[in-house]
DNA sequence: CGCATTTGCTCAATCGATGAAGCAAGATTT
DNA sequence: AAATCTTGCTTCATCGATTGAGCAAATGCG
């Protein structure tokens, strides 16, 4: 491993030695407290000259060591490999660093192992926050955080131990289910009980999605047996796996599908070209995430965006209003 | 901003104290070398023992401020909005870790301001290499780095100062056109010339892949107009405005289409919907770019997916080899 | 037994930035 | 002119971990 060679970093005292004066007063001008420190406009005008000069860099960990905050927002994510948690970490980013803040993001791949370890490392890096995504066992990380005295918050999945901000999956399940039966109705003509694919049955996103997919079902007094729900994870191989294993079962299937996440969906769809019992258009999908290009080629398939920005904007605000109460903030999805 | 309070973290003088022996003996058990310091195994376990029921974690600014290599390893995103950028930063994660380099991502939008911003901010923190993918202005970000005496490698994009591991553009446009061609001859019965959207002109990516483009024409004996090529940026907005405009400007359309990226296809996609002269069936597509979803909804568009495992791992041992020469590496896509 | 070596630790300087305390020179007040 | 205040700095301890140097006790050797 051979990530060479620094000639000796520019430091204050470097810079100190070359304006003639001392490290505290060049420290005081760089970190802009010079006012208050009383430090003449003279020097500060000559001591920024020569750091912009010399090319001078702060060493963060220096500084870090010394102030008491750091100022930096850890942030766990599960993957990057869809839009919904893209847009999560990149707006996360933009308005981390709009509050003065640096952010340090971390992607699990979903392995709960991954996950506490990463929370270990942000506690090293002495992060003031950490905000867990999707996490598989978030109280885990707030505990361990909390006994560094490091709040966290929960996104997307709630925990029982810190402000936890997500969709609210009921409501936007209930009115995605009620799209899609009325999307069967009148493109089959019939009503009959959709199938649910996708998502941890343990989960609490999945539980209240069942839960809302159940209460549109009964809002239309619909009957719906429990093998129509498959929760047999996110991934797509899962989805594609379990639907086949239900196509050799002999169990009835439904054209109406409510499908768990984009990703899932991959599978779904991957299915249906291999060994669906009837061709892609055949089909009314709805699925609770968003993804622009299948909105686009998707004809028949309905999308539930989850308000990214109005739930990184509430995990901002608890974060400021110093609130740590263990309350849940549901945040509207988008229906198109 | 409240990110509060921490009470006094436990340091290794506070395990030193708890075990009766020196901060010094404790800093050595734990960071793994008390074999070579000559601890005893008995207070090695000792400490170790108390470390963990204290919930000791180290400080890492403090440990990185006295050792000479941070071990971080610093990557400058564009976007996470599509699944090329989002594999390749899921993957450097691992690959980083794996190698015992703490991953550290920013994601810059775009925007060269920004770039350099994040560059500087990485140099605070004290990397010891930095990653430039996709960067507008990577020579910039070689320069910064190379005076504070940390390497860089441009991914994606190519710069002339440092290594540079991109896609072979040229080749891989080059078979993606012929495809398209084959299937307008195929679908159509025609071998009119392609339209080439997205992407900037000065951008290397997009001079080479315009490059392979033209020379598929020529190979077929076809020949293209100027007028054909819209390098209009890659934003989905920007193509669907320049479709608009062109489709008003009168100039011939074609039916085969060579698009830049998924997040143009996403504007291209829009306009045809919206505004386009046929439908979506009429038209062959293909794209410089992967997603598996458009590829399963998409049935008349063709992919090229870049191959990111491939790319990464050799980066990782230009690093390793300690390869300082601006190379380029061009890594084959995958067709599929 | 006396000397050399090994074992097992401690001491103290150090990394670079920060900020409380202090100090000298000049300005202002009485 | 003496006393006080203000201005503009410098000095120095500190944050927590690391590591070269050093030292006492234990062990080995002749």
């Amino acid at each position: 491993m051979s990530l060479d060679r620094q000639q000796k970093r520019t430091t204050i005292y470097d810079l100190a030695e070359l304006a003639g004066t001392s490290a505290s007063a060049v420290s005081a001008v760089l970190n802009g407290n010079w006012k208050k420190r009383r430090i003449s406009k003279q020097l500060a005008e000559k001591i920024t000259r020569i750091a912009e000069e010399q090319g001078y860099a702060l060493n963060m960990q220096a500084s870090l060591l010394r102030r008491e905050k750091s100022h930096i927002i850890g942030m766990i994510v599960p993957k990057y490999d869809n839009r919904y948690f893209g847009s999560i970490v990149e707006l996360f980013e933009t308005m981390a660093r709009d509050k003065g803040l640096f952010p340090l993001i971390t992607c699990t791949r979903r392995d709960p192992a991954l996950e506490i370890e990463a929370a270990r490392t942000m506690l090293s890096y002495q992060v003031d926050c950490v905000i867990a995504t999707g996490a598989t066992d978030p109280d885990r990380i707030t505990e361990l955080c909390a006994a560094a005295g490091v709040r966290t918050i929960n996104l997307d999945l709630p925990g029982k131990l810190a402000p936890s901000v997500i969709s609210d999956n009921f409501a936007g399940a209930r009115e995605l289910t009620r799209r899609i039966l009325a999307s069967c109705h009148q493109r089959f003509g019939s009503m009959e009980p959709l199938m649910f694919v996708g998502g941890r049955g343990g989960d609490h996103n999945t539980m209240e999605r069942l839960r809302g997919f159940r209460q549109a079902h009964a809002d239309h007094g619909i009957h719906l047996e429990d093998h129509r729900v498959i929760a047999c994870g996110y991934a797509p191989e899962k989805a594609q796996t379990a639907l086949q294993e239900r196509s050799a079962s002999g169990l009835p299937f439904s054209r109406g599908m409510f499908v768990n996440s984009t990703i899932t969906l991959e599978g779904v769809l991957r299915w249906v070209r291999l060994a669906g019992p009837v061709s892609e258009q055949e089909f009314a999908v709805g699925c609770f995430d968003y993804d622009p290009l299948v909105a686009l080629l998707g004809d028949n398939i309905e999308m539930v965006r989850q308000d990214v920005p109005a739930m990184l904007a509430r995990m901002f605000e608890l974060i400021e209003h110093g609130n740590f109460e263990p309350t849940v903030s549901e945040i509207p999805p988008v229906l198109r």
